[in-house]
RNA sequence: GGGCGAGUAACUCAGUUGGUUAGAGUGUCUGCUCGACACGCAGGAAGUCGGGAGUUCGAAUCUCUCCUCGCCCA
């Protein structure tokens, strides 16, 4: 044996070796399973990743230990969206649209990234020594996958829980396609409240209207005050008379208006502002000849739509301020209005503005047709498997951010205008019926059709929605497949807080909607890796860490040339060298695998921001180390007995230590406290036994213990360090610790 | 506006639900090339536990209040 351990090579023998077989007491009768949230193919695996993985197969193999059938499901994730920016960024570099190649070929151009990215990711995930059966590997979007995804849509419309509705969507003017609530980020900045007068009808009066989008001006259908304000008492029922348009619009009473706000006096905008769009369906605003009426009659309400799919200005805006994109238009409406004095002021005003999460341009409402779950009961019905201890967060404390989401659901939008991803099953007619079906041959079963001319859906389902049936389907729902019946529900889901909304609450809703059971019992809910002064990791900051890089170093240059290749904004890379090559002179030393495990249960702690800081790291590896050369020095004795026999004092005291140890870290392990666990283990080996143990057997010469202790506690400590517990193991043992 | 969280040694963090002199890793200081290990050993320094008030025999921990920072939802 080496004076230091050299993790890389033996990690790399026992990876490969680990990649190849499978571990599973197939006998025995408990299981315990999960499934690994499935990795983008977008690129490669972050800290984040590795992160959850070394937890994962932490109890993977723990319970594999304890002679549970463990089984841990791997796969990966098509990420609509994501994907397809990627490779659309891709083509741009050649100056291709993804409309020039059409949409067959740009797909094959999305299937063979995959197969790159695939490739990446599941290299890394074999070299952390994550123990999967490669053979019931599974991609979200894969055969298997899509039969359950299109089970799932027809099913919930034939229970009529998804429906298509015409209303107003969050609308990505670059991706040109709807995204969901949640996919939409809110960004505070100062911006501008412009106080605008509009000409009351047959008067030579105005109202002051306080507006943050004046562009939308052409789209208003209604003024609202509040009827308990006594400005505006006199207005209610009179019509104004829309600048440049001409259009005539009711001035409404409505107790929805602040009276404190700007002046009181609120634009009606129903196509093009959520708030808005729910006066105007109240009201059933509708325009009959340039003139927008109210109606008590819900089919009445139609929105007035003035931009295109790209946010610029349509058909329903006159000259000079059609065919303009948004923000031109919101400065030759402002040019205008001053030009007529129609503007009174402006004034500064703190507004959030809606951004894509993927494209980060700034979102337009918009009205569409769209898909839509219905997620008000299934939703009630995953809090109740939360109310009543059917499914358990830890820490506990998560409970409440899903409640604050979960009791305030609105209706899914699920369908998307890209073309990575689930086509939705559903078929039109030539006048626009739509039936929903398996296939089109089984549509025209279901509805008895005659031959009319059917074609399908152009959208695809949101990412999520697949996502969401993962833990059954990737088991082989709705095959009653041997994994299926014996590891679903599964035992335990680990998983980052920023997916709480987007991926657990919904596998619980599809989950208990289609098998009737939850698909895990146990959340252990990580915090976010952040890098060492507690900012998030991204590329533009530079501050990114590769966790192949600690495990193998990385010299300076490399890790320079890293950060700084493929940078988005010019003149970042400068500033990035000098940060990166001042805070690592040396670049990055090798640490070994089994060392960042450990600092990764070090840092499971119950805090949502974990800082990635290499003295931890640092602090594992020299334990390594110290493992190792405690084995060495065992190795140096010949083998004199099997197991453990007590024959002095410091026998007693170190197996009594090492029992209450063991029990309190397997206390640690079942309360999902990782961090705990660790620092027990680290303390136990370190402090009892090498620093009190091993020297007072040097003294008394009665060694006989070592060994079968050492091997005792290779055991304990191999679901922690794999690597380096096997190759001890076999060095001094001649025996695996898990065939 | 609603909700959640953080503030403890120079740095990054624990503190298992009120109980002796507040812990760890890294860093730092002193001394050690003694037969496992300098990624080590033996010692050491280092904290007004964000501020204030209260409950208690006893508070980093419970209550109130204030300050600073962060996140999520509207």
């Amino acid at each position: 044996m080496d004076k230091q351990y050299y993790p890389v090579e033996i990690e790399e023998k026992w990876s490969k070796i680990w990649s190849e077989r499978v571990i599973s007491n197939k006998d025995s009768d408990t299981s315990f399973s999960q499934v690994i949230p499935p990795p983008n193919v977008t690129g490669t695996l972050h800290m984040g990743h590795s992160f959850q993985y070394a937890i994962m197969d932490f109890y993977t193999r723990y319970h594999h230990m304890a002679g549970k059938d463990a089984h841990w499901q791997v796969g990966a994730d098509h990420a609509g969206i994501a994907t397809q920016m990627v490779v659309e960024n891709n083509l741009a570099k050649k100056d291709i649209t993804r409309h020039e190649l059409g949409r067959e070929k740009f797909l094959d151009e999305v299937w063979s990234w995959k197969d790159y990215s695939e490739e990446k990711i599941t290299s890394q995930i074999k070299r952390l020594g994550c123990s999967v059966d490669w053979n019931k590997y599974r991609f979200t979007l894969d055969d298997g996958c899509n039969g359950a995804v299109i089970k799932a849509f027809v099913e919930l419309h034939r229970k009529n829980k998804i429906y298509r509705g015409y209303r107003l969507v969050n609308w990505d003017p670059s991706l040109k396609t709807a995204v969901s609530d949640l996919e939409v980020v809110r960004q505070e900045k100062d911006g501008l409240l412009w106080h605008i007068k509009y000409p009351i009808e047959d008067s030579e009066d105005h109202v002051l209207v306080a507006t943050t989008r004046p562009e939308t001006m052409f789209g208003d259908m209604a003024v609202a005050v509040n009827p308990n304000d006594d400005r505006y008492k006199n207005l209610i029922g009179k019509n104004i008379v829309l600048p440049f348009v001409g259009r005539k619009i009711p001035i409404l009473a409505d107790e929805y208006v602040d009276m404190e706000f700007g002046t009181g006096c609120l634009k009606i905008t129903p196509g093009h502002d959520f708030n808005d769009y729910e006066i105007g369906k109240k009201y059933s605003l509708h325009e009959v000849k340039g003139q927008v009426k109210t109606s008590d009659t819900a089919s009445d309400f139609e929105p007035i739509n003035i931009f295109n799919e790209d946010a610029w200005s349509n058909e329903n805006v006159p000259e000079p301020f059609s065919n303009l994109d948004r923000f031109k238009v919101r400065k030759a409406v402002l040019e205008k209005l001053k030009e007529l004095n129609l503007l009174e002021k402006e004034e500064k005003h703190r507004i959030s503005v809606p951004r894509g999460e993927r494209s980060n341009i700034v979102i337009e409402p918009r009205l569409s047709y769209q898909w839509y779950v219905k997620t008000k009961d299934m939703a009630a019905r995953a809090n109740d498997a939360v109310n009543n201890g059917e499914i358990k967060f830890h820490p506990e404390n998560w409970i409440k951010t899903y409640f604050n989401w979960m009791n305030n659901i609105e209706d899914w939008c699920i369908s998307r205008q890209i073309w990575w991803g689930h086509r939705i099953p559903a078929w039109y007619d030539e006048d626009n019926n739509v039936y929903v079906g398996y296939s089109e041959e089984e549509v025209r079963q279901h509805y008895k059709l005659d031959d009319r001319k059917l074609s399908q859906d152009d959208d695809v389902l949101d990412t999520w929605f697949s996502s969401s049936l993962w833990p059954f389907a990737s088991m082989g729902w709705p095959e009653k497949t041997e994994d299926f019946e014996k590891h679903f529900p599964t035992s335990l889901l680990v998983t980052g807080f920023d997916i709480i909304f987007f991926w657990v609450a919904r596998m619980m809703m599809m989950s208990l909607e289609f098998t009737d059971q939850v698909p895990f019992k146990d959340v252990y809910v990580t915090g976010l890796i952040r890098d060492e002064n507690g900012q998030k990791m991204s590329k533009s900051k530079g501050n990114v860490i590769d966790p192949l890089d600690l495990i193998y170093g990385i010299s300076q240059d490399d890790l320079v040339e890293k950060r700084t290749s493929n940078l988005m904004q010019e003149g970042l890379a400068q500033k990035i060298e000098k940060k990166t090559r001042n805070q690592f002179p040396k670049g990055i030393e090798s640490y070994g695998t089994d060392a960042l495990r450990m600092t990764f249960f070090s840092l499971a702690t119950h805090t949502k921001d974990i800082s990635f800081e290499l003295g931890r790291l640092k602090g594992f590896r020299n334990f390594c180390t110290k493992i190792w050369n405690a084995a060495r020095f065992i190795d140096g004795y010949p083998n004199e007995g099997e197991v453990f026999e007590a024959i002095n004092d410091q026998d007693k005291w170190i197996y009594d230590e090492f029992n209450i140890a063991k029990s309190q870290i397997e206390k640690n392990i079942t309360d999902y406290r990782l961090d705990f666990a660790v620092n027990e283990v680290y303390e136990f080996f370190w402090n009892k036994f090498c620093d009190v143990y091993i020297e007072e057997c040097k003294k008394s010469g009665q060694t006989a213990n070592l060994r079968p202790l050492l091997k005792e506690i290779l055991h304990v400590l191999h679901p922690f360090a794999p690597f380096i517990t096997e190759e001890i193991s076999e060095l001094l043992f001649k025996e695996r610790i898990i065939n």
